[in-house]
DNA sequence: TTGGTCTGGTGGTCCGACAACTTGACCACA
DNA sequence: TGTGGTCAAGTTGTCGGACCACCAGACCAA
């Protein structure tokens, strides 16, 4: 196995993800305020730039809300509906739905037409992830490539946007979606879900990749 | 009209902004390195703080890409090519062979799922198509909405979107494509194909559906 | 009751400093 | 020749402190 290229993991992260867990455990419900900035910085023992930096990574996740010299809140899941209406967007099942029907599909096509670097390259993907299971941004990125490099492996880049649109229509979701839940558990079996895709498409069959990756949204 | 709402800009919003024009405008090409963070102040006459809040929220969009001691990037992975022209991008056969795939699931899908009222507006789409045979703008128009009806008579929203991202890459690939083979005979059979692929819907045979699609976009 | 003022707390922005890192040039040694 | 070490310049990362604008509530006077 190859070395892994490592890379430094910038503090903002880390406080945005700290932060983001705290919501999504409920620590932090829908619509509280969330302690001030220099309180933050001093509980965390970071200057208030780099809570700042979080704060904003977040606001760009719609997780948080930062209202002027009042404080920072977390996003209210109705609160944006007024200014984007009658955009509703696809639900959460619906999104699931869309992407057991055509990344099964696409699954199954990238073990017909895969190559051997797309395996090592998804197999890769697997260990990296098992790599990094307690950071959660990182864990979040390597998932979504991992589900790229599978439409990659068709050799068909339409197919590649297609996925990638599905992933945005996730993160859009990201932010109208009250609770989350990342445990550990379903972070492992995240991986173990991974590897078994990884090894059907290895492996060169169709039907199994589809199979695997039914299972594996199914699960989710 | 009642006065509305004022909320205050914040700096960092507006130099993001203002980046992201920049990159979208092509002065700063995909892969190309932006000025550094403290050039990038002076030039803007605000704070290198301001600077750097605005380059997390562009992180955050994935515009763009951060190398600790190295300076900031465009983000310039091969997967997308929107705003680099020299970039191949998707190629006709592969979207089709992506529309096969993926448009003949979402056939057989409406078949099972579709509503009487679906297959009313499917039936109206091929009328209103034969109707306007000899108009070739129009006729464009009634094809993509004939695709986008029956992604609708699934009942599952992201796959509408889907659709549309699919239609979308079928119209970036008309700005690189000069000519196209509009034969009254291929108008007509397009009429044909998209009247059987109806009948099959509303008959709900996913099967058929699933063929009757994949035989219309093999012979496109 | 109404409107003004004050006050404490909050986020917004700026500045200067230093640390950690990357890159390339240069140099000593085998 | 080339290998590895050292150094310097330039970059992003983090910090602490400062001041400003803004908000909310308390208080007060007409």
């Amino acid at each position: 196995m190859p070395l892994q290229a490592v890379q430094p993991t910038r503090l903002y992260r880390q406080i945005a993800d700290q932060i983001a867990e705290l919501i999504a455990s409920g620590e932090f419900p829908a619509g509280s305020r969330l302690p001030a900035e220099r309180e933050l910085a001093v509980t965390l023992g970071v200057s208030r730039t780099s809570v700042r930096e979080a704060i904003i990574s977040l606001e760009m996740s719609r997780l948080v809300e930062v209202r002027v010299g009042t404080g920072i809140f977390v996003t209210a899941p109705g609160a944006h509906a007024h200014s984007n209406g009658a955009d509703a967007g696809p639900g959460p099942f619906e999104l699931l739905d869309a992407r057991r029907l055509i990344e099964g599909e696409i699954a199954a096509l990238a073990a017909k037409n895969g190559k051997a670097e797309d395996f090592d390259a998804l197999q890769g993907s697997v260990a990296s992830m098992e790599a990094h299971l307690d950071d959660f941004t990182r864990r979040e990125e390597v998932d979504r490539d991992f589900h790229l490099r599978i439409a990659q492996a068709t050799g068909n880049s339409s197919l590649e946007l297609v996925v990638e649109g599905l992933w945005n229509q996730r993160a859009e979701l990201w932010g109208r979606l009250q609770h989350h839940f990342h445990t550990a558990d379903l972070a492992s079996q995240t991986v173990r879900d991974h590897a078994a895709i990884a090894r059907a498409i290895a492996a060169r069959d169709p039907a199994a990749a589809r199979a695997a990756m039914h299972r594996h949204i199914t699960r989710v």
